[in-house]
DNA sequence: CTGAAAGCGCTTACAG
DNA sequence: CTGAAAGCGCTTACAG
């Protein structure tokens, strides 16, 4: 593939590539180029179509103007969300997104970190396995910006933006509460992540008081969440005849709802539910679900900006960055 | 950031780039470098934690083992799972991916197209919109490698993986007859779009001789999917009375689904359903949905390989290439 | 207002 | 078995 170079309309133009290469990158005026020259090679360019090379470009510059972005996995729409964000700021901003998919798995996690460092990607987002601080910690020592996002650690030192989830657990329950509940039920996962925790710890707060019985909240293995799901649901139904509940995430939801619709419960009259993370079939179901939203904007806004301002870091502004995003409630019909 | 670079490894150990650059390329033995010389400078370059500037080595080799991929939407779950897939397979080989969306857009699909090329990718994959032929054309023409995937322009000569969209449809219609529907709808969209037309030709035909009636194929304005879908549901039964209907695509269906569950039918029973793309949930339903299932592996696969054969390409090789995968009926309760 | 030249960090054909 | 040197296609400090 035989592309045009600045070489080429140098020599087209009888002009120097320095020349060139000024008027093509909109320092022209900057290095008072004459306006004729300017529109000459303007339009040879226009011409040959020419399109510079960024890796060359890149090279010389010493900014590959990439961002890697690495998450557990993309179809979790929430993830996909975040992702889609990501990926049009970034572009408006003139970088493209390298993707990357961990699948939980923190090995995986370290391949993609060492390959994109490797590609000197100008920054990293990433929603972490929270099992490589190491690798993190050194790739961001080494002055490659990154950013946390969704998942943080939070012994260490590194810019993030999380979610309030202890809140967001607190605000669920809040609601079955005010909306009449009595006995609230809770499933979650038996993953070991702060996110995980936070919501367990916030609902366990928020229940304070009431009926408050340990077996009214249920961790299942997330090898088999479908079916454990299922089981924790009809435990919670049937044995502790809670009213209401609480998943932990999404998908955990959509399984709950569905064994309830098998069980003989009047739902969501006997036992409503609502959902930390909304889902798209969330609004298609009749009855709607109730969810808390997470603010996917936010996150994908505030980790760019973060990142944006380790890239444009002037020495000395040292930024202890974070941010805690606040999820609301969107109360549906259950 | 100052990084490691060949020269410093050369001057640690005494030697020129050159052999350097060879055994850490694996080329050591294939240039007969000492096997001492070759261990001390791998361990140099481990100790040293040497990692090569992929940017400069893609300028010298001018590949950049970077591949785009271009769909409408990551979080459409099934270009999410092929975007999975894709990436995974990539990596396997050696190359990352970079992502881009078109929400539909011709015109930022355009933008899309010319940046990667300029970003020096080696193949594009693409879910075009279908408007874009031009470009695509002349991208290729420049002997940038690209495959069209999911949708494709059939009065091209590009390589491409497609659905069989019309055999689709007439699965779909068939297991709806052999369950003893006498009297079936459809709902899809007014997309221009090869795919979406070749699914409701085949339905039309599948659906030959037996009670046809125009009526029963309702095309809904993609704009308002939404409540158009549920409008079309209300229709068929209760004008059309089908018992009966194929949805074009898997949130049409869910749409659908909602609707068909307001109403007073019996459902399964009386009304039955069948969607065209499968969806996480519909197997999280009860009942849970009969649904044709797209082979996003093997369109991946497919996609990746027929990239790969044009990227190693031996001159005097022009593959006419195109596959076209069959999909394959999940039947389950509806 | 414009250009010659060095440099970004690699790879590789050629030479010995 | 190893190295000097050119080259990939840009950018930019410096000079005039």
């Amino acid at each position: 593939m035989k592309r045009v170079s600045l070489d080429m309309i140098a020599k087209e133009v009888n002009l120097s590539k320095t020349t060139v290469s000024m008027v093509l990158n909109g320092k022209g005026d900057l290095h008072k180029i004459n306006p004729d020259t300017q529109a000459l090679i303007l339009s040879v360019a226009k011409r040959l179509k020419f399109r510079p090379n960024m890796i060359a470009r890149n090279l010389s510059t010493g900014s590959s103007k990439t961002l890697a972005l690495i998450v557990p996995r993309i179809i979790d729409t929430y993830y996909g969300l975040i992702a889609e964000s990501i990926e049009q700021l970034s572009l408006k901003l003139g970088y493209q997104v390298l993707l990357g998919t961990t699948h939980e798995d923190p090995v995986k996690e370290k391949e993609l970190l060492l390959t994109f460092e490797a590609q000197q990607v100008d920054g990293i987002l990433i929603a972490s396995t929270q099992h490589n601080l190491e690798d993190i910690k050194t790739i961001s020592d080494a002055g490659l910006p990154v950013v946390l996002f969704d998942r943080h650690y939070p012994e260490a030192d590194l810019p993030y933006v999380v979610v309030d989830n202890y809140l967001g657990a607190q605000k669920l329950v809040k609601h079955l509460i005010e909306s009449g509940r009595k006995n609230i039920g809770y499933v979650g996962l038996n993953l070991d992540l702060t996110a995980i925790k936070d919501r367990q710890r916030g609902f366990e707060n928020a229940i304070e008081g009431r009926a408050k019985d340990s077996n009214n909240l249920k961790i299942v293995d997330h090898q088999h969440a479908k079916s454990d799901c299922r089981k924790a649901v009809e435990e919670l139904i049937l044995n502790q005849g809670v009213d209401g509940i609480v998943f932990e995430t999404h998908y955990l939801a959509l399984y709950g709802i569905a064994k309830i619709r098998e069980m003989e419960v009047d739902y969501p009259g006997a036992v409503s539910i609502a959902s930390f993370g909304d889902h798209e079939v969330f609004s298609i179901f009749r009855p709607e679900v109730t969810a808390l939203v997470l603010p996917v904007e936010q996150i994908a806004q505030n980790s760019i900006d973060m990142l944006m301002r380790q890239i444009e870091n002037k020495p000395g502004d040292d930024p202890h960055l974070n941010k805690i995003v606040e999820p609301s409630m969107k109360v549906r019909n259950t």
